[in-house]
DNA sequence: TTATGTGAACTGCTTCACAGCA
DNA sequence: TGCTGTGAAGCAGTTCACATAA
């Protein structure tokens, strides 16, 4: 190619290499603990249950980590993956809904390291607010309009507050809310993660856009509807067993519920 | 085309197929509590935040479904998904570790439709053994062993009580897990759900195998190693928070650590 | 007309195989 | 000699575009 040879670090990280990111840096956490100095691409892919290739393509995404004949060193390599995923920095985290899931979200390794810093627990029951998890008291889902940034110009319309109802379906999606006004996203608004049951997710999910939040993790089995430029990924805790139980099927697995199928609704 | 016109049916289903269904069928049991008879794949792909085509595709994969001109019929179609996926039969599900996340799994619905049936809850804690979650009591890890279904000869080496040492891999399998000698895979061994801590999860995984499952889905963030012929699918609740840091760092978010803010550490 | 079912093109991801370098 | 870095091939998944059928 002409001139042109851009730099590595700028390139697009694929999807499935990003979520690989996470696996090595742990292994080589791992690793470190151990006393380890230098790991091979074949090492950390027994480790990680992948290629030997595909973690030296991904490594190579980022620029040239590697010495040829050696391997990496992996307190180099862990700290370029860990800037690479933003462990680096500073990620506020709320997180909404403190049944069993939020309880546990809340104590997980993975919601406290990594830069991830939990600023705000809220629940809508009265058996919840105001008990502490961890280090933090769980406050009514009220007060989440107030983590409003300093980027939320005052005038914003006060969040539509339906509180915790079953939300039905919105047939008209809440008109886009925050428009793409004026206030580029430079404080840090916090990452929201759901984690209610499924009716309340949509509505929560409105709650902290119009709070400011431009990334929303969604543990509630349900496609959220959120304005352009809100990030969203979603943990479906029982598509993965769904997924189980369809390959288990074709293997012949499973026992065949007394042989009469469920009429399946309008029977 | 030579005779061999294979039924689509038996078709191989690829992985990312088999991962949207759970999706589809939730929509269209949603469709369905609504009232719908019929719905296009433009409207389920609404529903489910994917493209039409794809809907598409993904049904041909399994039969013509679909009416032209008028779209699927609901009921038939989430009675095919069901079927596909194997929510008709049913699914023994044994749960390790019942801390907050082990708690939110026994009461979510997804581990108690689509044909799973919870049979067993298990810790070490004597804090939570003996307790009772839903309608089940909390046992002993001992107690697992207790699962080896009929078809394991009770000659069976009794679990290679390997606590929780690194666990090398293998290199004689456990003498292949009901091999075709007289006893199909009729009795069905429980599904393995663990959700202990990483340092725990290898060990489960152990004592799940060598009760006679063959299917484990694996919550802590560890990479396991089983014999061959062992189904096992990784759900990694940070990975994805992890994702989400990786894209909002690139996108310019997240606060630099040093300076300002509390430090982030051991505050 | 309307919406499915599907070949074909396309994009993305993985794996191979080997040149390049310590 | 050993292991990285990477073109190129291969495979998987997505999307297009249209023939097909109600």
């Amino acid at each position: 190619m002409p001139g042109e040879r851009r730099s590595p670090r700028s390139r697009r990280i694929p999807e499935a290499t990003v979520v690989r990111l996470p696996v090595y840096q742990r292994i080589l956490a791992e690793l470190l603990r151990a006393g380890t100095t230098t790991v091979s691409s074949e090492e950390l892919a027994d480790r990680a249950g992948v290629n030997a290739a595909k973690v030296r393509k991904d490594f190579s995404l980022f620029g040239s980590f590697g010495t040829r004949g050696t391997g990496y060193d992996a307190a180099f390599l862990a700290a370029q993956i860990e800037h690479a995923l933003g462990a680096d920095r500073d990620w506020p985290v709320v997180i909404v809904g403190m049944g069993n899931l939020g309880h546990a979200l809340a104590n997980s390794d993975g919601f406290r390291s990594h830069g991830f810093r939990v600023v705000g627990l809220y629940d809508v029951s009265p058996s919840v607010v105001g008990t502490s998890v961890g280090e933090r008291t769980v406050q009514h889902l009220d007060e989440l309009a107030a983590l409003h940034t300093a980027a939320t110009p005052p005038a914003a319309p006060p969040a539509t507050p339906r509180s915790a109802q079953p939300a039905a379906p919105p047939s008209t999606p809440p008109s886009a809310p925050s428009a793409p006004s004026a206030a580029p996203p430079a404080s840090p608004a916090p990452i929201g993660v759901i984690a209610t049951p499924a009716s309340a997710a949509q509505s929560v999910a409105d709650l902290l856009v119009a709070a400011g939040t431009d990334a929303i993790l969604n543990f509630a089995p349900t496609v959220l509807v959120v304005p352009p430029g809100v990030l969203v990924r979603n943990v479906d805790l029982s598509i993965e067993l769904q997924a189980m139980s369809f390959f288990l099927a074709r293997r012949g697995g499973g026992s065949s519920r007394h042989d009469l199928r469920t009429g399946a609704g309008t029977s």
